[in-house]
DNA sequence: ATGATGCGGAGACGTCTTGT
DNA sequence: ACAAGACGTCTCCGCATCAT
């Protein structure tokens, strides 16, 4: 423990400097990437070969600050501008990029060779690909997973945007057992291309041309992008799609979970509300929870103090599983008294990573632009999730002013955690 | 292209959980 | 003891995969 008296030396000083300046530059070259690979390139229709080197120019233009200088950048746009077929591919994007252009060979994919596993959700770059959350609902919804799992994977394969793969590049990289990005046997990819087709891209006899996930989006029946886009580990698409389904049913958990500096924390949802959204059953719902480590929290309610009327309505009106609970330390108000308590429904803390929100407005821009055009009758139905009211809050404030725009509402805001950690005491509102 | 096989999803049903 | 929601286990059925 004596250790943090030691002075570091100057050597060590100026060393460690380096060391936070090559940082930044990594840092700064990652956001860059990570920019482009966060935006949602409109491959709306059948892009025939979409002139390509305007991206390198745009980028050639950017200040050298931005991490031109830097390895992965510079890798990936060498390729871009097609100068050499030499580069140095250790690093992952310029693999993936490569892919897209040549036959892949086995020599370049270091950054994958041990496929990560369910643990790994956490790990950022490189090994995944942007998920929005609606999306990976609708897949559920739709039974689609398994076709969505190939669309995921063509985008990460896609890093550049162009929406366009070539088929045998693809049957080459997902259908090879050897490969660290094997999916399916061929077979099966040939029935999931047409399983999909419509839905998740466009095809030819040579090349697959991906949909947008505005498009996706609208063929899945989802009317919004809400919350936050998370990052999907590519392990989650290589673990078969059990594990796959998994991880789209626990990405809206994560998505809606709030990192703070004082621990995770997510706001009750009903299993049933949950099934309803994703047409996963609350059996499966614990299943799929349990395999990527979604921690399950529990909620009770606390409401008003126990008179014969009260106890007699409120168990008229909501039917609950009523219970009393002594305020011994006088939470509520003066010490002893008894009050009315109840069980809400859990709240669910996901593991994903979230990621930058990015083309979501847009998205949605164009996702409502497609709802209007389509048929009128599903406009109602596809817009029912979103206008589901809140009715949990973080704190007594916000549940207050929300009180007071609709006294009539049944509010809950969050009061504390229980002595032993395991629940939570949620402060009942309204409702009468 | 097709049949055999095994895994996983989903529903049914019974049990457990909560506080005092 | 309260009672709904959560949870655990079992079974059936359909889908994905593999061998031919």
């Amino acid at each position: 423990m004596d250790d943090c008296h030691i002075t570091p030396s100057p050597q060590l000083l100026q060393a460690n400097r380096r060391l936070y300046a090559l940082r930044e530059q990594v840092q700064a070259a990652r956001r860059l990437v990570a920019q482009r690979q966060d935006d949602d390139p409109p491959w709306d229709s059948p892009v025939p070969e979409q002139p390509q080197a305007s991206v390198a120019d745009q980028v050639a233009a950017l200040p050298s600050h931005l991490g031109w200088e830097s390895q992965a950048v510079t890798a990936v746009l060498r390729r871009r501008l097609a100068q050499s077929g030499t580069d140095r591919s250790t690093d992952n994007q310029a693999w993936v990029s490569q892919l897209r252009e040549t036959a892949v060979s086995s020599g370049h994919h270091s950054a994958q060779t041990t496929p990560p596993t369910a643990t790994d959700v956490v790990q950022p770059l490189p090994g995944w690909v942007k998920l929005y959350p609606d999306i990976g609902l609708g897949m559920l919804r739709q039974e689609l997973a398994a076709p969505g799992r190939l669309w995921l994977m063509l985008r990460y394969l896609d890093r550049q945007g162009s929406g366009n793969l070539r088929i045998d590049v693809i049957r080459e990289t997902i259908t090879t057992r050897k490969k660290p990005l094997y999916l399916c046997g061929r077979r099966q990819l040939r029935n999931l291309l047409r399983h999909g087709e419509g839905i998740f891209w466009t095809r030819d006899k040579e090349r697959v041309w991906l949909y947008s996930a505005a498009r996706v989006a609208f063929a899945l029946g989802v009317a919004r992008l809400t919350g936050r886009p998370v990052a999907l580990p590519i392990a989650a698409l290589l673990n078969g799609v059990g594990q796959f389904r998994a991880h789209l049913y626990t990405a809206f958990y994560s998505s809606r979970t709030r990192n703070s500096s004082r621990g995770s924390q997510a706001m009750p949802i009903a299993r049933s509300t949950m099934a309803a959204l994703s047409g996963v059953g609350a059996s499966s719902q614990r299943t799929y929870e349990a395999q990527t480590g979604v921690k399950v929290q529990a909620n009770f309610a606390v409401g008003e103090q126990i008179t014969k009327e009260n106890l007699e309505n409120r168990a008229w009106q909501q039917g609950r599983a009523l219970f009393e609970i002594q305020d011994y330390r006088g939470y509520q108000g003066q010490k002893g008294k008894r009050y009315l308590a109840w069980q809400l429904p859990n709240s669910y803390i996901g593991q994903h990573p979230h990621r930058p929100k990015g083309r979501q407005k847009r998205i949605n821009r164009k996702l409502k632009d497609l709802v209007m055009k389509g048929m009128p009758g599903n406009v109602e139905g596809m817009n029912e999730t979103r206008l589901r009211q809140k009715i949990y809050f973080p704190n007594g404030k916000l549940a207050a002013k929300a009180y007071s725009r609709n006294p009539k509402q049944e509010l809950y805001w969050k009061r504390q955690r229980t002595r032993n950690g395991r629940f939570v005491l949620w402060q009942q509102l309204g409702g009468d």
